[in-house]
DNA sequence: TATTGTTATACTCTATAACTATA
DNA sequence: TATAGTTATAGAGTATAACAATA
C-alpha cells in the first residue's frame, strides 16, 4: 500500500504543478495554498502539521508567499510568540484556482468509483496518517 | 482526497525513516530499495517510473547506492544504452529490511480495517496515479 | 532522427541545531 | 524552563537543457 501511496502523491503532485504552471508555484506552495484555501487563519506550526512540513522549512515557503503578496504575517492576539498566518485577497483567489484544479484532477481520476469506495480511501489514508503520533 | 494523501504520505515516509535511522538511507533510497525488493533487476527509467523521478534525478540517488555497494550497474543484454539496476546481495538484505518495516507499520496502521476498505483504497489510489497517463 | 542515461546548473526541500522573543 | 518562530548550514531532491552513445 505504502509503495502506491508514494507513486499517486508523485503523479497527482506533478500533474497539478504541470496544469499550474503559470502560477509559478512549487509543488510546496501549492500544497501551503491548498490548505489556506479555506479561509481559517493558521499558526505556522499548524499549517506544518497540515501539510507535513517542520516550521523551519515552512518558513522559506512563507517568505515566498509573503514576498509575492499571497499571505501576511500577523500578530497572534494571546500570543506574541505565535504568527498568524492568512491568505490575501490575491491569496485567496490564487488558492481557489488551485483547489479548483485538485477538485477536477479528483473528479476526472475518480469518476467512475462510487462514493463507498471514495470513503474507504480517506478512512485508510486517515489511518496512515494517524499511525504514529 | 488529494490533500490527505499528501499527509498520508508525509506521515508514514518520516516514520519510515525514523524507524529505519539505522540504516542511514533518504527516503528516496527507501522508495528506491523497496520497489527493488522483489530482486527484478530493472532499467533507471523503468525504475524513475515506479519510483516516480525522473531519470536524471535517479541518477544520484543511484550513485550513492552503487557507492555504498548496495545496487549494481549492469549492462543490459539487447539494448546497450539501457543500464540493469541489480540488487548486491547486501543491497537485497537491506531492502528486504526495508520492507519489512514498510509491512510492519501498514500492519500497524491498518489493523482494525476490513480487506474490502484496503482493495478499495488500492483502486483509488491506481486510479489517481492513471489519471493522466 | 529518436532514445537511454549522465552531466551541469540553479533552485527548492529537509533535518538539525542555535538563537530571539515570549510564556 | 518551555514554546513559537527564525536563522544558519549542509545535504538531498527537482526541473531543465545539453550531451555522448546507441538504436
Amino acid at each position: 500500500m505504502i509503495l502506491e501511496l508514494q507513486r499517486a502523491t508523485h503523479a497527482t503532485l506533478q500533474s497539478l504543478t504541470a496544469e499550474l504552471v503559470d502560477l509559478d508555484l512549487t509543488p510546496s506552495d501549492l500544497n501551503a495554498l491548498a490548505n489556506l484555501a479555506d479561509g481559517t487563519p493558521r499558526t505556522v506550526s499548524r499549517l506544518g502539521a497540515d501539510v507535513g512540513t517542520r516550521p523551519a522549512t515552512l518558513t522559506g515557503i512563507l517568505d515566498r508567499l509573503e514576498r509575492r503578496g499571497l499571505i501576511t504575517r500577523a500578530m497572534h492576539p494571546g500570543d506574541r510568540r505565535s504568527v498568524r498566518i492568512e491568505l490575501t485577497e490575491a491569496g485567496a483567489e490564487t488558492a481557489a484556482q488551485v483547489r479548483a484544479a485538485m477538485d477536477e484532477l479528483e473528479r476526472r481520476a475518480l469518476a467512475g468509483l462510487p462514493p463507498e469506495t471514495l470513503a474507504a480511501a480517506l478512512a485508510v489514508l486517515a489511518a496512515l496518517t494517524e499511525a504514529d503520533r
